[in-house]
DNA sequence: TTGGGGTACTAAACCGCTCTAGTTGCCGGA
DNA sequence: TCCGGCAACTAGAGCGGTTTAGTACCCCAA
């Protein structure tokens, strides 16, 4: 036989619906024998509550959306995303809320999808990332009027909640510690500029470089690719005077320029140092070990979820949470210019 | 003002709900004229299906549940996961059909899972990942009677719809080209021995020993990591009489015990040579690059997905699915055995 | 003229649950 | 004895669609 219903389990128990209902609920109007009594019924039955039933009441869809504006064969590239959504289903499964995820191909699709899965009530809230420097979606999740946190910032998400590390400050301790090390000339192999992350690390690069009077402090976009972040080095390395130093604003990308590093007959970190924005397995494993800027992504990924989920409970509320800065990780890959010979 | 349903463009029209039903659905029952008239102010009132409302009448539920029993943690350090999700997705959102996603702790809870979302109409399908040597999952699913994909074999799914890689013809593919380099003595750092897939690659190895006659062809379990595939290979060099090529079960693995071989002063390809399954940016950035088995894990998302939506289309069908065998793809990591030739 | 059949449409049941507005029965107090 | 009040429960109206049964009307053949 097809699912039981309450009406069946009420017909069964010998009550109306509605004490079922309250039974199951666990709200006031039944006796507590009553409801001991309509409780063990259920259970026999194996009954289960119909989430489409309930969603038509009004009550929760139980899941919330992330919708990703990439084509959908980059996203495995990047263990930033994978971690991110291991944090957040952490955050999520721990209230047994679910994830609806799609991939679509630009903002423009994903605004779309905002509207329908919003009016659709196939979610209670969404998770948006890779906030962009001049965002439409900011407007439109605004106008849907679902419960939103933003990944990114500081500012410019308007009335969403949002959830952010200190790019800024990040980059800053970054080039601290390569300047402290005498470092004099660094690079930056950034991601795409339409990010305002790598604005805010452009930036950062280049402010820290007047206060420490650091020279050819310069600033390279690619789109993330380890393709791009190969040839961006390959580019700084081939200069006269090449920097001594390269941040990447990626792991890969820094995997990628060890790899043109070698090839080139360039030892690091004898001859250049390297340091990834982005830490996992590859920074660790790779040889040598590449220093990194650690943030513990899956944490992020917990911290949007919780933030996410006050949010729904209570609508009314404006979160604006600054994750720990992420913390320098010194491996193998930097040291001081110059110097160290010890291979 | 909230969402319009079909009965305010019902009352503006001046029809009746069903009418309003039947021309938004299109299906027969109302007049082009009439038709075209409801779609107009549809379209004007911005309407939108309320997708519960639809799924309490025994409809799609237009998304499809992906449950993975993992600790979160881990999941992002797979770029074959993340591949595979990309491609699952790529394939799904050609239909519209969204991925309801959830990690769990472990297969008990993914039944429990299965059970859920089944009967709550949450989903129209289920794909099942990690196919284990005797799967419970199975069972349950078959219980749960909603078409489900199995991503594993051959064999050992029931009546599930299956898509599998010959993981067998792979390892013989990988060790024939190790045999014909000159290689006798072929280790293989496994993944978890619970995996179908895992014993069917060990197996796979022991034959073509015996047929080609190699001598130590050993499998070290392992469970995937970095840190127990660095373990292995330091295990494997360290022996008095170390092999000289070491196929690995992710490339994850192969590029922990790379640095493994660095770190001991065994040199790639010289000493040892180095193969991995699975392809990703991971062997191609490693330095030496890595030879691996490339099986476009994207592309077989998406036959997943294909042959899912086939199954949720006419659930009387049952698929079978064999993808097209990895392919080795050659890079540095691989040569003769040339130096410390001792046989 | 009748009647059969097709088209265009309406009314209302139905899906499973929630929630409000009763209704019943019991108790205690005046 | 009557009545107010409360706890326990019932009846039934939604929620927003789909779908079935039924109706009104027209056309055409007998």
């Amino acid at each position: 036989m097809s699912r039981p219903t309450i009406a069946d389990i009420a017909k069964r128990v010998g009550v109306s619906k509605g004490a079922v209902s309250f039974a199951l609920n666990g709200r006031p109007g039944v006796s507590e024998a009553t409801r001991a009594r309509i409780l063990q019924v259920a259970k026999e039955m194996n009954w289960r509550p119909h989430s489409a039933a309930r969603a038509l009441g009004g009550a929760r869809a139980e899941a919330v959306g992330l919708v990703i504006a990439r084509p959908a064969s980059t996203l495995g590239v990047e263990p930033f995303f994978a971690h991110l959504l291991s944090g957040l289903q952490a955050g999520l499964s721990a209230q047994s809320v679910a994830l609806h995820l799609l991939v679509v191909e630009d903002a423009e699709a994903e605004i779309e999808v905002y509207r329908g899965w919003a009016s659709e009530h196939r979610v209670d809230g969404f998770v948006m990332v890779d906030l962009k420097v001049r965002d439409p979606r900011i407007e439109a999740l605004e106008e849907v009027g679902v419960p939103t946190v933003v990944l990114g910032g500081p500012g410019r998400h308007g009335s969403l909640s949002s959830v952010w590390a200190d790019d800024r400050e990040a980059m800053l301790s970054v080039v601290d510690y390569l300047a402290a090390l005498g470092h004099r000339r660094v690079a930056h192999v950034a991601g795409l500029p339409a990010f305002r992350h790598t604005q805010r690390r452009m930036r950062a690069l280049r402010d820290s470089a007047r206060r420490l009077g650091l020279v050819d402090a310069v600033s390279l976009p690619t789109d993330f690719s380890d393709a791009e972040g190969a040839a961006a080095t390959r580019a700084l390395l081939s200069r006269a005077r090449r920097p001594t130093a390269i941040v990447y604003d990626s792991d890969v990308m820094a995997l990628a320029g060890l790899g043109v590093a070698a090839e080139m007959r360039v030892r690091v970190p004898d001859e250049v140092s390297i340091v990834a924005f982005d830490d996992s397995v590859l920074t660790r494993i790779a040889h040598p070990s590449i220093t990194a800027l650690s943030r513990d992504t899956f944490a992020l990924g917990r911290q949007v979820a919780e933030v996410l989920l006050e949010v729904i409970a209570d609508p009314a509320r404006h979160l604006d949470v600054k994750t720990a800065t992420p913390r320098l990780v010194v491996r193998e890959s930097t040291a001081a210019p110059g110097l160290g010979r010890d291979d």
